[in-house]
DNA sequence: TGTAACGTGTAATAACATAACAACTGGAAA
DNA sequence: TTTCCAGTTGTTATGTTATTACACGTTACA
C-alpha cells in the first residue's frame, strides 16, 4: 500500500486530471465516453466520496439527462468495466477511481463513521491472493477487497 | 490460503460438525441459539452455497417459522454476528462459516459461473493489509476479500 | 444506404433491506 | 412469588437498490 488516502489533496486538480485522462483513455481505445458518462464520471469525483447510483441519477437528471434507475446505472457499469470508477460493494456506491492511469489493484478503506471511502492500491497483497488461488484451481477474474474501520480523522475524534 | 475449497467432502458429516460446535458455543458463551436461528443455520448448511435472504426466510416459513423478511434478517444477523455465517456482499448473500472453530480471516471466491461460494483462510494476506492500513493510521474492524472467478469444475467446461 | 451494433429513454417490476410496534418468553430483582 | 426487564419473535408497512423489456435514435461500416 503506497498512499496516505485521506490526506488532504488539490481536489479540483485531481478531478480535472481524471476527466482528462478519461478522454485521452476514449480516444486511444475507442471508448465512446458519451455525455452522460462523462457527466456521471463528473459528478462522482465533485462528490469525491462512494454515492448510491439513486444520488448520482438525481444529479444527471439535474444536468437534463434521463431520471430512470438504468441511466445511472448504465453509465456507472459503462465506468467500472473501462476502470474509471470502482463499486464500492459493502456501501451499495460508486466512487471515481483516483488513479485510473495505472492497472491497479484497488483496496478500499472505508470509515464507518465519517463514510469517507479511500482507495489504496495493494499490488502486494493482491498478489499473494492470486498466487494462492490459482494453486487452488481458481482463475480469478476480479478481486475486491474492503476494509472496514475507523480513518485518521474520526479515531482522533473517538479517542 | 490453505484449504482446497471446492473439492469434493463428506457434507453431512461437515454440516453436523459445524451444527455441533454451535451447540457447544451456545453453551459456553451463553448465546442463545434459539429455534429460528438453528434452523437458519441448518438451512445454509444444507444449502451449501450462497443463499439470499428472501430465499432463507422461504425455507424457514416452510419449517413454521415467519414468513417476514426481519424473521430471516435477523437471525442471518445472529449469525454473522458470531461467526457461525457469513455475507458475501458481491452477492446480496450468506453462506454458513465451514470452519467455525477458528478465528479466521475468510476469503471467499466466487464462482461467476456456477456461484458455489468457497471459503478459504488467507491469514498472511490480511495480515500484510493489516499492516499497510494501520501505518497510514486507518483502524482495521472488518476485512471483507471477496474473489470473482471461475472455479476449477467451471473452468474446465468453459475449456 | 442499408443494416447491425450500440446508446439512451421510459415504464414496470423485481430483489434486497429496514423501521416501528405489538406480543411473548425467560430469567433476575424485589 | 410476583414484578420487571431485556431479549426474541412476529407482523405491517415502507424504503432502497437493481433489473427486465421495449421503443427509439445514432453511429460505424459493409
Amino acid at each position: 500500500m503506497s498512499e496516505l488516502p485521506f490526506a488532504d489533496h488539490d481536489h479540483d486538480h485531481c478531478a480535472s486530471g481524471v476527466l482528462g485522462h478519461a478522454d485521452k483513455l476514449a480516444e486511444e481505445k475507442g471508448l465512446r465516453l458519451t455525455p452522460v458518462r462523462r457527466a456521471a464520471l463528473e459528478i462522482l469525483l465533485t462528490g469525491h466520496r462512494a454515492m448510491g447510483a439513486y444520488e448520482v441519477l438525481e444529479q444527471l437528471n439535474a444536468k437534463g439527462f434521463g431520471n430512470q434507475p438504468p441511466v445511472a446505472y448504465r453509465a456507472l457499469e459503462f465506468l467500472v468495466d473501462n476502470g474509471l470508477a470502482h463499486r464500492v460493494q459493502r456501501l451499495n456506491a460508486f466512487t471515481a477511481c483516483t488513479q485510473p492511469d495505472r492497472h491497479h489493484r484497488p483496496v478500499f478503506l472505508i470509515c464507518r463513521d465519517c463514510e469517507q471511502v479511500a482507495e489504496a492500491d495493494a499490488r502486494d497483497v493482491q498478489d499473494t491472493l492470486s498466487a494462492s488461488a490459482e494453486r487452488a484451481g481458481f482463475v480469478i477474474e476480479r478481486v475486491n477487497v474492503e476494509v472496514l474501520g475507523l480513518c485518521p480523522t474520526c479515531k482522533g475524534k473517538a479517542a
